[in-house]
DNA sequence: TTAGCGCATAATGATTTACTTATATAATAT
DNA sequence: ATATTATATAAGTAAATCATTATGCGCTAA
């Protein structure tokens, strides 16, 4: 079976994004479901303009798209970005955290419908 | 197929870890090959204490194993690494670099025989 | 023993990073 | 229109990062 391969200085870039505890998690959650801003903002504890941050560098990077609902945004994976397949077999090796999920419906916090 | 799972935290450390151009390209490297902090020097056209600092990076995190040899020490990766399956699946995307060994040899200063 | 080579460590400095608070923008609801 | 909510951007700051130069230590060879 064939591998696409990715150039050396673009990984970095990927990698050095996702190492970050926070981001990388966002996207492993992106895997499985879309997320807002405020969602996000509850599940990790920091301040809205730190989860703006850290949304807007995967954005620049073509990880991930938005797409405005009402006063929301809505933040997806990109799965058709190049680096989408590198990025993917990635965070297959993460725990799933969807269990982040439910804590946010139990507490009536969930905004998205997808 | 399954997977080995590894914690969002330590993978983020890991990730982290890679997200430098050198370290990066220097654990590409070790896939195949065993190499010397000197050749890395000639290698990565950088000072040769900013090379024993990223070595001792990768050592740390245990991804590499280093062994004396004369006045030489052999860095190596450390395949028993809990870590190494993710690393490898990782590394796996990156386009392979013996053509810098080929350099090395071409210019005669390849040290360490494997 | 002394000189030279390979490598590690210490100290320093410039740059980057990840957060914060304050404020601006855009959509919604009254 | 005005207030409220969701998000983005700006500005500032502490800490981390990656390089450098200077120096110390261990092995080899004369």
């Amino acid at each position: 079976m064939e591998i696409s391969t990715i150039e050396i200085e673009k990984a970095a870039t990927i990698l050095k994004l996702l190492g970050d505890k926070t981001r990388l998690t966002m996207l492993k959650m992106l895997e499985t479901h879309d997320y807002c801003v405020c969602e996000f903002v509850e599940i990790f504890k920091v301040s809205q303009p730190a989860i703006s941050q850290h949304v807007r560098k995967l954005k620049d990077a073509g990880l991930v798209r938005e797409m405005r609902r009402g006063q929301w945004i809505i933040y997806s994976m990109n799965k058709d970005s190049d680096v989408f397949p590198f990025v993917q077999s990635l965070i297959h090796h993460l725990p799933n955290q969807d269990f982040k999920l439910q804590e946010l419906e139990a507490q009536g916090l969930r905004i998205s419908c997808d």
